[in-house]
DNA sequence: ATGAATGAAAC
DNA sequence: GTTTCATTCAT
């Protein structure tokens, strides 16, 4: 199977188009080379196991500024049917800590305020839909399941408490009198609503704040935009007819991206406005690469207390699969696009971060025009009991830009096809395939068709990183910093001594790092940025934490701070200071790791 | 599309 | 302080 199996793969390169030629937008005007790669594994027997995808770099540390980016299209081979039930319990149970019982039960039994719910189990209270989609959907809001009529790529606020109080209530109350009227209903429920006790409500507050917080981690960058009231609407209408006529004759849409527009929503509108496929597609795939730092990270299980932090956890940290589908799937675009760049990447054995491609809907800040740049680092493992594949679950192999993509080893699923996007780059791309049961690699190489200087773009990235004197052992953990200081005065990076000393040689990482306000005595501080409205602080006492610095001008509301305890590593050496490199802080879906002390000890033990 | 409620967010 | 919009579904 090994050596004919090279065979096996169908590598086939379109024409190398760059982006948008006719784009003015310097941020769609990126000059990458949309090398559509089109991989097609046959799924001849069910052999394959582990398609592998990287890009050979001989020095990863020099080659700052490659990026590649994966998408498919869910329709397409990958997306196959996916058992969405573990999903869906998954997310449920994070969910039910509240309600502690299954849908539609009503929280007032379960603390005995009365039982006239008791037996009342409704079909899909809580916005939990059994789907039928062959992709797992976290209820964000009740309103998942319904088609909006309207505009059915908007997202919908997070409800407030009386909303998921009286959406749960509704069911109850016009059973109980049959033909009433929604109104009324309403006014039932806001008289009950009004006369539950504080405990009660404060389920519902939290529910409400949990359902602020998915919605957050779901739909990063979204911000409420209400339409303006009505008079305001009509004058403000006026007023810009008026400027538009004098000033504009009328263009093509796509010659004008909303690129000033920080709303997700004009984005995703002006790209269903779009009319061709191929326009759309590059659209979507320069603005993914403008969008790398995406963060699944940030969408592990965002409902649970304590989830594996990829720095901690060891490698095979399952749970992180299943909360980053979802968050993927409540996108209002079908696409998916999976991106990883090799920026960081500085030595084989260095831990990267996990980075997760993006939904459009992620798509936030573009109007920076950045290059985008690293993330990396994987960190998890397709759970070994899952059968049906999943077209979320890939891993990069430690250390390096690669991306495992694991294919069922189901005769019947389909071959999958990848749509690799390769940037200006001189390298070629490989895609090994491995067979599981003699592990035998097989090997397609496919050489760039052309090489283009990458016109990387004067930013953070190609700022040098100097290489320090080399440190042993102790020595290299980064100076502490001093206490008395408030906020991360630039998260963009230092440069620091790689703690890795299993690297050879070592090597230089780049660091954010942090003035945290409050340490502790020095002790183990860090903080785990996963979105900049979501900071958590790690700490080792958690009532020592005053305030959650922020590092840029964005808003933390404080209601998504947390204060986390310092979780236990496994082994005392896995404690690793690093952190990701991050080229627009003002991105959602960044992240960012700041330990405020170093440790000894090598990552990903 | 409207209403009936409350509350969050924006203006 | 005012407006919109989250939910629901009959009208």
């Amino acid at each position: 199977m090994s050596s004919n199996a090279v065979n096996n793969i169908n590598t086939t390169a379109t024409t190398p188009t760059t982006i948008s030629q006719n784009n003015q937008n310097d941020l769609y005007n990126q000059k990458y080379i949309n090398q559509q790669v089109q991989s097609t594994i046959p799924k001849t027997t069910n052999l394959i196991d582990d398609i592998k995808i990287s890009t050979v770099l001989p020095n990863s540390l020099d080659n700052i500024g490659e990026s590649y980016t994966f998408y498919q299209k869910p329709n397409d081979s990958m997306a196959t049917t996916f058992n969405i039930s573990n999903n869906e319990n998954l997310a449920t149970n994070n969910l039910q800590n509240i309600t502690s019982t299954g849908k539609g039960k009503d929280v007032e039994n379960d603390i005995g305020l009365n039982n006239e719910n008791s037996n009342i189990t409704t079909s899909s209270t809580d916005g939990i839909n059994p789907t039928q989609t062959s992709y797992p959907e976290i209820p964000l809001t009740a309103n998942t399941k319904k088609k909006r009529s309207r505009n059915p790529s908007k997202i919908p606020r997070p409800q407030n408490c009386f909303i998921i109080y009286r959406r749960e209530k509704h069911q109850l109350i016009s059973a109980k009198n049959p033909g009433i009227a929604n109104n009324d209903i309403s006014k039932i429920i806001a008289k009950m609503w009004r006369e539950e006790p504080p405990e009660v409500k404060e389920i519902y507050h939290q529910r409400a704040k949990e359902e602020a917080k998915r919605h957050m981690l779901a739909n990063p960058g979204y911000k409420y935009t209400p339409r303006a009231s009505k008079n305001r609407r009509k004058k403000k209408l006026n007023e810009e007819n008026k400027k538009f006529e004098e000033n504009h004759p009328l263009k093509h849409e796509f010659d004008n991206p909303p690129h000033q527009d920080k709303n997700h929503e004009n984005i995703r509108q002006w790209i269903d406005n779009i009319s061709s496929p191929s326009q759309e597609q590059s659209i979507i795939n320069t603005l993914a690469q403008g969008t790398q730092n995406m963060n699944s990270y940030a969408m592990i299980n965002p409902l649970q207390t304590t989830f594996d932090d990829p720095l901690y956890s060891s490698s095979n940290s399952g749970s992180l699969a299943y909360s980053a589908c979802s968050s993927a799937s409540t996108s209002s675009t079908n696409l998916s696009v999976y991106s990883w760049s090799s920026n960081s990447l500085s030595s084989s054995n260095i831990s990267s971060n996990l980075s997760r491609g993006s939904s459009i809907s992620s798509i936030n800040e573009y109007g920076n025009i950045q290059q985008p740049t690293r993330i990396y680092e994987y960190e998890f493992q397709k759970p070994v009991t899952t059968q049906i594949y999943n077209p979320y679950d890939y891993k990069l192999t430690q250390g390096m830009s690669q991306m495992h993509i694991q294919q069922p080893s189901v005769q019947s699923s389909p071959p999958i096809i990848l749509n690799v996007q390769q940037p200006n780059t001189t390298l070629p791309l490989q895609i090994q395939a491995t067979t599981q049961p003699i592990q035998n690699t097989i090997q397609a190489q496919i050489q760039p068709p052309i090489q283009i200087q990458q016109p990387i773009q004067a930013q953070m990235t190609t700022q040098n990183i100097n290489i320090q004197q080399p440190q042993i052992g102790t020595q290299m953990s980064p100076p502490m910093q001093p206490t008395n200081t408030q906020n991360v005065a630039n998260p963009m990076m230092n440069n620091l001594q790689n703690p890795n000393t299993q690297s050879s040689p070592p090597g230089t990482i780049t660091y954010a790092t942090a003035n945290i306000s409050n340490n502790i005595g020095g002790k183990s501080q860090f903080i785990a940025v996963t979105n900049p409205q979501i900071q958590t602080v790690y700490a080792t006492q958690t009532n020592s934490i005053g305030a959650i610095p922020a590092y840029t001008n964005d808003i933390i509301n404080p209601q998504f701070q947390e204060i986390k305890q310092m979780p236990q590593a496994q082994y005392q050496q896995q404690y690793y200071n690093i952190s990701t490199q991050i080229p627009n802080m003002n991105n959602q879906g960044n992240f960012q790791n700041i330990y405020s002390e170093n440790r000894d000890g090598r990552p990903n033990v």
